[in-house]
DNA sequence: CTACTCATGTAAATAGTTACATGATTTG
DNA sequence: CAAATCATGTAACTATTTACATGAGTAG
């Protein structure tokens, strides 16, 4: 898909910033949308300056640290907005182990099957926590016209998913409990 | 993770199947939890066979056409049923092309953010009438103790999810419209 | 006899993770 | 001065996709 590509184009769009930053920048803003190691960002950096969509220059930390700050260039950004333009196709369903794991788990006991979906309703009930808590700085909504409003709406967009995620396996438990013991 | 290792013992488990069954069943019931192409399906039975985890025999269609039948050996229950009983991590978020895009979207006009929100839209409604309709099965739904079941509870989260993903964009094109036009 | 499905593989490329490797700077 | 963080890379491996390659069986 090349998607990465597109996610430290759109990073260096907002912010010129050295490889250790977006590497942190994905495991920060973009939680939520894209993810990758600081060992796929490296090596994609070199290619876009290659490729002639980012150019760095080097700063000094301290006396002796180099670190390469990049920025987008013109042909970067005309690329960049050229993809953010255009509608993509639907992603395919997400892998999920967990939904593999239910999906076999007729083998099991109630009980066990049932302490399966309980285990992942905290998991899930732990991150919607996590991400209640991050979006506090969206009190109130950012104006439309906001940068951030973009920012508001994939963070709503991820609450929402995790809400219907724990609503889903408290249903999966209540079926499991109700839904007459034996014919 | 091995995942695609335990999908393929827990649909051997429940019949006895070809290479090409098996990648037709990812393309099928498996559908809502895990994803494989024959390319990536006909190695991983090599690797299974060797490991003695799967057996195969081969059967005649028509009077020449060879194909290998797989097998589960009681080595490979016993994996599979390990791996079925273990709580496992929760996914790491899933990766969303169309956030990380929504995410940058802020350089673009309200109305061309609209677009791509109910070009996002329409996808996931058709994808939610899809899977609708492969859910007609579920009718009555399977008691609890049919193996059924789970089949049932994943379908049922797929739904959940997708009815939930068209709320959020619906909600995401609401509050573009509505949320104060300027300052 | 043509088109579609059944059937099984390999090759090449891209994507992604984990581990290896190194060294400077800052904070307590 | 020790530990955490800043900073940049490569190597090896695993996972996945797309394309190449072939041929039999079946239904219209």
């Amino acid at each position: 898909m090349g998607t990465l590509k597109y996610a430290i184009l759109g990073l260096l769009y907002q912010k010129n910033m050295t490889g250790y930053e977006l590497t942190k920048a994905f495991a920060s803003v973009l939680l939520e949308s894209w993810r990758a190691k600081h060992s796929q960002i490296y090596p994609e950096l070199k290619q876009l300056t290659q490729a002639g969509l980012v150019e760095y220059e080097i700063a000094i930390s301290g006396t002796v640290l180099e670190k390469k700050v990049y920025t987008i260039t013109e042909t970067g950004k005309s690329e960049l907005l050229d993809w953010i333009s255009t509608p993509h196709m639907l992603a395919p369903m997400p892998k999920e182990e967990f939904r593999l794991q239910l999906f076999f788990s007729s083998v099991l006991s109630t009980q066990q099957r049932i302490s399966l979906l309980q285990n992942q309703l905290t998991q899930r009930q732990q991150r919607l926590a996590d991400l209640r808590l991050s979006g506090q700085k969206f009190t109130p909504i950012p104006p439309k016209n906001d940068a951030a409003f973009c920012d508001y709406l994939v963070w709503l967009g991820g609450v929402m998913r995790e809400e219907n995620a724990c609503a889903w396996l408290e249903e999966c438990i209540r079926l499991c409990q109700n839904h007459k013991p034996e014919q």
